[in-house]
DNA sequence: CTAACTGCAAAGCGTTTGCGATGAG
DNA sequence: CTCATCGCAAACGCTTTGCAGTTAG
């Protein structure tokens, strides 16, 4: 079995959820894409191992996926969530305005100035979001 | 007249579009506020000088603003858009996750580094977005 | 068994839009 | 005058929810 679908059992079992067979496949969706879907997207991906997937259950579940820890969602700006796993190596995104691509990146100086920011302001950084907008530099004006 | 009036009346001229009483008050609400106010919030302060304004003119005159480059829109996570002026002095945001508050800052170290990051990747900068999620470091945990 | 979960359809909420009336230029 | 804009109410798109039937534990 997937790491992913363990590590939703745990969760389930810790806070007495069930573990269902729909649930088992939303994450492993999730877990199967590499981009970063919306909740139909998700759903649409879904219900090509389980057809009659309700749309309803895709939102509740990517719902308890977050507060479990296991999916993260980020907003790009075009008024639908998207999620992707959580993983250990944290990263922020780039988004190219022209194609809609999503770079994910990692900058351990960016990392550290945003902990250092929070600080200077008598905060402590629990969360943050960081996204660029950006055309290719090779594209012409 | 203020300063933000002109600036609208400027891009009204140069763009054939009307400049009405109901887009000076919405203008002039938001430059008054010196919070992130939301379209309703922005509605419900207009209407305190026009008590017969709509939320669909607020709505359609945000949007003006926006493409006029006069306000600018901010999405902190709860459901809803919120907008300030555009003022030179360009910042980011540090939102107090206990109480809501939102802190403006600047940090020309970030500056530089966001446009470093970008050019690395082999593109160039047009916008960014950069939210700190935080708790006062007095605070208990 | 029985509380949690499902699918369905209806409702919620922020936002947009079609319309006939109004008003700026 | 004429076209942009207004207020109203209906529609929209994403998301949530009430309900009656289903299922995991």
């Amino acid at each position: 079995m997937s790491d992913i679908v363990k590590k939703l059992e745990d969760y389930c079992k810790n806070n007495n959820i069930k573990i269902t067979e729909q649930r088992k496949i939303i994450v492993e969706t999730i877990a199967d894409s590499n981009d970063h879907p919306d909740v139909e997207q998700v759903f649409i991906r879904a219900k090509e191992h389980d057809s009659k997937i309700s749309i309803a259950t895709t939102y509740r579940t990517i719902k308890l996926l977050e507060e479990a820890g296991i999916i993260e969602k980020h907003d790009f700006g075009d008024g639908k969530s998207r999620y992707e796993l959580v993983t250990d190596d944290h990263h922020d995104h780039l988004i190219d305005i022209q194609t809609g691509d999503i770079i994910e990146f990692y900058d351990e100086e960016l990392e550290k100035l945003k902990d250092k920011i929070a600080d200077k302001l008598g905060f402590k950084l629990v969360d943050h979001r960081l996204e660029l907008y950006a055309i290719k530099s090779s594209s012409k004006k």
